[in-house]
DNA sequence: CCCCAGTCCTGCGGGC
DNA sequence: TGCCCGCAGGACTGGG
């Protein structure tokens, strides 16, 4: 779940830890089957020890901690992980301990309910093939409209469908993703092919809108309570959520029209019918 | 190029 | 009451 609006969070929330020394990376005990980390945890530390902490960033939906000598630690929560700087929700799903010295903040953790999320230390050269532009599109929260435009206008796909691919551009994810269309007014179904100069400019918009208010609000904490921030707090925009989850409820915008949820590319996807009718060129 | 189905994983809730 | 099953969707992979 975490998207880019939570991630941002994370990283926001852990920043403090730059100028730090990584002293150690480990994995807790922990019942659970461990999550992937590359390369081998006595091989990362190998690498990893003693580096400082020299910026901490975002790319996409990932936390990247880059070190003194190039090196990067990629942490990449996908859909239940979180990047904590205190006690996380529960010791068994703890799957990272990173112990550091020089700051104010003594461990930075990785917790992960679901185990899905995984950990990479990256040298500089190795980066671009995991991250590079080939990989990774502009991050969703700066892309600017001819970049949005000429990124998607001739793929065949639906915008919905096309607005998750990270290489097209990177940061949304599925409940953003139908949170912007609503906002923007365009049916999820439509093509992109089929998108006039008009929508482009609405979705570009509500891009920019939808995520930096999420982000303002540190994002979206479901009702399963999973996503924290940094400091195992819960955000708040779900409070702002007007389509995502609410099948068969009524339009929080225009009052008429009934939610409705349909699966695109094996993922729900919700949308307004009134609000965002499809049009003649599907 | 694009699309789809399968894979990983855990906790929850519906149905019987 | 208990158990099974399907679902949630990040990213990736293999096949058409």
């Amino acid at each position: 779940m975490p998207e880019l609006p939570e991630v941002e969070t994370m990283r926001r929330g852990v920043a403090a830890v730059t100028g730090s020394r990584i002293v150690r990376v480990e994995r807790p005990a922990c019942r659970k089957r461990p999550i992937a980390i590359s390369p081998r945890i006595d091989v990362l530390n190998r690498r990893a020890e003693g580096q400082q902490i020299v910026s901490v960033d975002r790319i996409g939906k990932r936390v990247v901690l880059r070190l003194e000598r190039g090196d990067a630690l990629v942490i990449e929560p996908r859909m239940t992980g979180l990047v904590l700087l205190v006690g996380p929700p529960t010791t068994q799903h703890l799957r990272l301990r990173i112990q550091l010295s020089g700051g104010s903040t003594r461990e930075l953790l990785f917790w992960d309910r679901r185990g899905l999320g995984t950990v990479r230390l990256l040298m500089a050269r190795e980066f671009d093939a995991f991250y590079g532009p080939d990989r990774m599109g502009p991050d969703a929260l700066v892309i600017d409209l001819k970049t949005l435009q000429s990124r998607l206008h001739r793929s065949r796909r639906a915008i919905k469908v096309a607005l998750l691919d990270q290489r097209a551009l990177a940061g949304i994810g599925n409940l953003y993703a139908s949170e912007i269309l609503h906002r923007a007014m365009i049916d999820p179904r439509r093509r992109c092919t089929g998108l006039n100069r008009g929508e482009w400019q609405r979705l570009h918009d509500a891009i920019r809108e939808v995520l930096e208010s999420a982000v303002q609000c540190e994002g979206s904490t479901l009702a399963d309570g999973t996503y924290r921030n940094a400091l195992n707090e819960a955000g708040g925009y779900q409070n702002h959520h007007r389509v995502y989850d609410r099948a068969n409820e009524l339009c929080l915008s225009c009052g008429e029209g009934v939610i409705t949820r349909i699966v695109q590319a094996q993922r729900s996807t919700f949308y307004c019918r009134i609000c965002q009718r499809r049009t003649a060129a599907r």
